[in-house]
DNA sequence: AAATCTTTATAAAATCTTTATGCTTTGCAT
DNA sequence: ATGCAAAGCATAAAGATTTTATAAAGATTT
């Protein structure tokens, strides 16, 4: 089934490599970068779930990363430093950062605070899991049901899907959920989404050729109901 | 209660007193000037709710003050002129005027205008959602409604009905409105527009004969309520 | 090898633009 | 005031253009 991605920003090895079995073994998909400029790509080309930067980067300080990730970056990002100080922990807060971890950290502690982010990651909704008709979302599951039957779907389906019954009733652009999707460098490739809506919607709408779930709005977006 | 001021700039006596008079017994406090420059002082040093802007001096100086009160001054302006001066009051309303009156008016219309203008300019742009009768618009969503239905707009409708809800009660002119929404370059093709009126009135007034919602301004452009 | 993602091509649908025609309003002469 | 010509307006419909849906082939990842 589809995993959450969390990319992990840090130039120390051993730290990388700990996180990484760490989650994995969590049910995560994990994406690493060593350096600040290598995780902002990576971030735009494919937006993780969550994102776990260490403030104290060789290349960029991991403040700068912080401001340039929260342009169009509005998902958790978790703060890891070796510096405690309170003026450090409050301008990564004031910055954008969701959370803040001191090194060393208690492994059980962190997965925590993840599954908290990622909880709040989707905290417009009242619950975690949201119905809309004969269709059934779980956040913190990833799954989708459809008639109370398990729905298969691709990583890239699931988070479309997620995002549409996040915005139930409104027109979502293009360029809107390419770059929530897809990243802010996919902005102008509308074909991708239109395959993509093309196989959501032969999984989840009962007639295709009809939509009564997503619904085109021409020369605009979509809108999902 | 605080009196909401108006600004009477005007060169003729006989109107001031006339216009002081009725706006006084009306819970309206007054300031008067009768050039252009003093008028421009006075907004300036003391910004009022409304003014009331006589376009038809003869030294043409009323477009004057009107273009420079509104590099800065965005509360409602309207124009008083002549009847036989179309082209001014065109070229008035292009310059941001909010409203005109020709002379010689029924001093209830010019009450009633000016009530609207200042209720106007007090409903906080910002919101949302804006209800005019049977109509809905949802800025955020994107969405219009009639009686409560969805309905079904192109992309231009939708642009089209938008400006004109945001501008409600205010005389639009073809020229003002073709900027809008085609761009700078489609400013004479008012054909288009008739187009598009007709189309938006079929799908929001209850008879599309005799339109309560878009109404023609003959020679001048679109008045929305 | 299988699943998934990206690209390309093409047909269908929706929308926009233009043209044509008849109707309404306005200004002017009587 | 009344009627006529001219300008402005409304509407339908045809033609042009843009946008969308879908299949399917190639590329990439797992």
């Amino acid at each position: 089934m589809s995993k959450a991605e969390i990319l992990i920003i840090d130039d120390e090895p051993q730290i990388r490599m700990l996180l990484k079995i760490n989650l994995e073994s969590n049910g995560y998909k994990v994406l690493q970068a060593a350096l600040g400029r290598e995780g902002l790509i990576l971030a735009a080309n494919h937006p993780p779930e969550l994102i776990l930067l260490d403030i104290g980067l060789p290349d960029k300080s991991g403040h700068e990363v912080l401001k340039e990730l929260r342009t169009w970056f509005n998902k958790a990002i978790i703060i890891i430093s070796v510096q405690s100080s309170e003026a450090d922990i409050v301008n990564a807060l004031d910055n954008g950062a969701t959370d803040y971890l001191t090194k060393p950290f208690r492994t059980g502690e962190l997965l925590a605070r993840i599954r908290s982010c990622i909880r709040r990651n989707n905290t417009d909704i009242s619950n975690n899991i949201i119905t809309c008709g004969n269709l059934e979302i779980d956040f913190m599951a990833r799954i989708a049901k459809r008639n109370n039957e398990l729905l298969k779907l691709t990583s890239t389906e699931y988070n479309l899907l997620s995002l549409f019954v996040k915005n139930e009733g409104r027109v979502l652009t293009h360029q809107y959920i390419l770059r929530e999707i897809w990243g802010v460098g996919y902005q102008n490739e509308t074909q991708y989404l239109r395959v993509f809506v093309g196989t959501l919607r032969k999984k989840i709408e009962d007639n295709p050729n009809q939509p009564k779930h997503i619904i085109t709005e021409n020369g605009v977006g979509y809108r999902f109901n």
